[in-house]
DNA sequence: ATTGTCATGAGAACCATTATCAAGTAGCGG
DNA sequence: CCGCTACTTGATAATGGTTCTCATGACAAT
């Protein structure tokens, strides 16, 4: 695990993916993607689609959140991986960055010996329109 | 739907969720509660929990989230819950404190016009002994 | 071109969750 | 207590997103 993973092929379906995520802004499902891509011509499996994605995310070429419906979704990696403020009720989200958390790992990582870290933050609550 | 719902029914079953869950300090599935109460004689079907749980949650008597891999896992409400450093190979844990994470969130929640609010946070590495 | 290896994809398998609906039970008014 | 009615329960089926299977096809180094 600590050693090199094989890179990736360069494949048609690779590129297509790679190619329709860098034009949408938003987080779409794999499902979408993969309506989409096809609806655009491309012939690609699902399967494959849901392999590109897992792909793409670990190697951190896009950022994978999951829906309140527990769906998960892709959008392409801005600057920063950032966190979100979601609605109980609605699922109305906010983006939120929260200051030295970045450092604040990294420091936790340094007292404890481990490496490769990561972290998972999400503000939960009730959004203004849900009182 | 803001207004009122009709008031729970008291049952043997809800009851039974119930207890177990101000027994239980850490996030645990539905599928989980269902197993426990089975192994502590309760009889109790699978659907009955997931109800209970959703009703508890939407009741604000549980917390509820979504683990990385998308399953709802439901937690009592409750203040000064803790936080972890979680080894992606052994599962060792460490718990940590990040420093002024009550006091972030509320103010993230003051800012959007959220209410009831909570955070879920948790640190993912690979331990001194993994390497 | 040949060959070993990885990627693809159609469909099946998987699994958490939700819907179905007949039977049981809580709670209330009499 | 009695009975009524609406709510709850639970075994099972259905749903739907995601992953697995494995035969076939494509990539890339020789």
């Amino acid at each position: 695990m600590t050693s090199t993973d094989p890179p990736p092929r360069h494949t048609r379906q690779r590129a297509a993916v790679s190619a329709i995520m860098t034009t949408l802004d938003e987080f779409r499902t794999a499902q979408d993607v993969h309506a989409e891509l096809r609806q655009r011509g491309e012939a690609i499996g699902l399967a494959t689609v849901y392999r590109t994605l897992a792909r793409m995310a670990a190697d951190g070429e896009v950022d994978s959140i999951r829906t309140p419906e527990g769906v998960a979704a892709y959008r392409r990696c801005s600057a920063g991986h950032h966190h979100h403020l979601v609605c109980r009720e609605c699922g109305r989200t906010v983006e939120i960055t929260p200051p030295d958390l970045e450092a604040w790992t990294e420091q936790v990582g340094r007292e404890f010996g481990f490496t490769h870290l990561d972290h998972e933050l999400e503000l939960f609550g009730r959004c203004p329109d849900c009182g």
